[in-house]
DNA sequence: GAGTTAACTCGCACACTGTACGACTAAGCT
DNA sequence: AGCTTAGTCGTACAGTGTGCGAGTTAACTC
């Protein structure tokens, strides 16, 4: 009888040296024959419901098996283990993000920018993610694709190239991320609560550095979805104003 | 018999109403009487150990245990849970990051920027923690009480210091994020497995998109040491001179 | 139509996780 | 001496990611 075997699995054996099993990205989908299946797409939108629902911790093999009303296990016939499950997951909401073409580089680098920031709020478990594996799937990969042409265009080559993307998207992840977890720690505790909790180190802080203590009385504790945007509005302008000095 | 009850844990009964535990910063270190005993110290050190070698995965309850030559959950008296012992690791490292003082605001900044990115270069496992939880350990406090006053020196106030020093950190810490899961990439493969990994990748992208591909050739895989550095440098440059224009 | 083969699902098992619980030991106080 | 409390630890529970192999179903070949 012939043994079934995953195709995903590192091959050894016949005297070959052990090989490395392809990323996600150049191995096809399993051509279907057989029952009908579960889908990679199918896959990932029920991972993503549970993703945007419930965070990272949210997501486990098992309820994800539950949610697609199939076995536990039955998700490894199509993806190779939950890394490349996020893999996929990451890079379908990559589809979110648009760089806007036809404007100046200014006005493409800005749209890009909160185009990005919108979808980490919309995932804020991407956050985690970005940059554990280079990201290389379709939709990363249209997007950097657009970004560069958008930035060389305004006349960035070779390093300086990367170096300005970089600068962008470094303060757009530090910052979105910054944001997406001060959020979902709003959403947990009410806001009294937190204000509870944080009410005996305040105290502490009063007499010890009261500088900080009003800092934090008068601009973090009042700090509102406004102040969020002012805020991020603020640090891309330094970033851009930073880029337009030193553009070719 | 009097049962031993877990200090920690939530008190309830006696017809009060559930009260929440408070946070480590705020509860004092347990008085010590009995056999000497495990220390907070002690524990954050064995941590911090198993935290720089493996990142965040090698730190489990049971093997942070065995290092310290105890039982799996003797640590469970001193701490309250996995997420306040990695509250008192991220604040242990922070005392590496220091803000000088002395010179202008914008020595303090590049001063604070350098240093905060090789504690994160030290301890990469810190960047999935930043803003899990606000930080408030002392030495976080620390930190943030030198940078505001810095920034303040500097004729930041009220909401426009808030949104200065964030454009500092967020930048940083998306930076140095980015290059160290890079960098934690690079050292599990090594580099010509990675060049490998990518061929298949490239080999498509060079008909689909050959800017990306001729980009992702000259530039990611040449990227050196010196090239990250000068990257960073680039992207504080920029943050800082659009912070320099808009200074009161 | 019969038979073969490949695609796919799924139950079981393993090693591992965080942590609640309660029995136990040892030190200090009266 | 006896009591009280600080501190340790073995056990247990519910959950995790995933390897394995047996079972099921549909499309091919003859």
């Amino acid at each position: 009888m012939f043994k079934s075997r995953t195709l995903y699995e590192k091959r050894k054996g016949h005297g070959m040296a052990e090989e490395k099993a392809a990323s996600v990205w150049v191995r096809p989908e399993r051509a279907r024959r057989g029952r009908p299946a579960l889908t990679r797409t199918q896959i990932v939108d029920a991972a993503l419901d549970l993703l945007d629902a419930e965070g990272l911790d949210g997501l486990s093999m098992r309820r994800l098996g539950t949610r697609l009303n199939s076995g536990a296990t039955s998700v490894y016939w199509h993806v190779a283990n939950k890394d490349e499950l996020l893999e996929l997951a990451i890079d379908r909401v990559m589809a979110e993000v648009a760089v806007p073409s036809g404007g100046d580089w200014r006005a493409a680098a800005t749209g890009y920018a909160r185009s990005l920031r919108a979808m980490i709020h919309r995932h804020p478990w991407t956050v985690t993610l970005f940059g554990g594996r280079p990201m290389i799937g379709p939709n990363a990969t249209r997007v950097l694709d657009e970004v560069l042409a958008a930035f060389g265009a305004a006349g960035f080559t070779g390093f300086g190239l990367e170096y300005a993307w970089s600068a962008v998207v470094d303060y757009v992840i530090g910052a979105a991320g910054s944001e997406a977890s001060w959020q979902r720690n709003q959403e947990g505790t009410s806001s009294a609560d937190w204000v509870r909790d944080l009410h005996p180190y305040l105290t502490r802080l009063d007499a010890e550095r009261p500088g900080l203590a009003s800092h934090i009385r008068d601009i973090w504790m009042k700090e509102t979805g406004d102040v969020l945007e002012g805020r991020f509005a603020f640090g891309l302008a330094c970033v851009l104003d930073g880029l337009e000095s030193r553009r070719p």
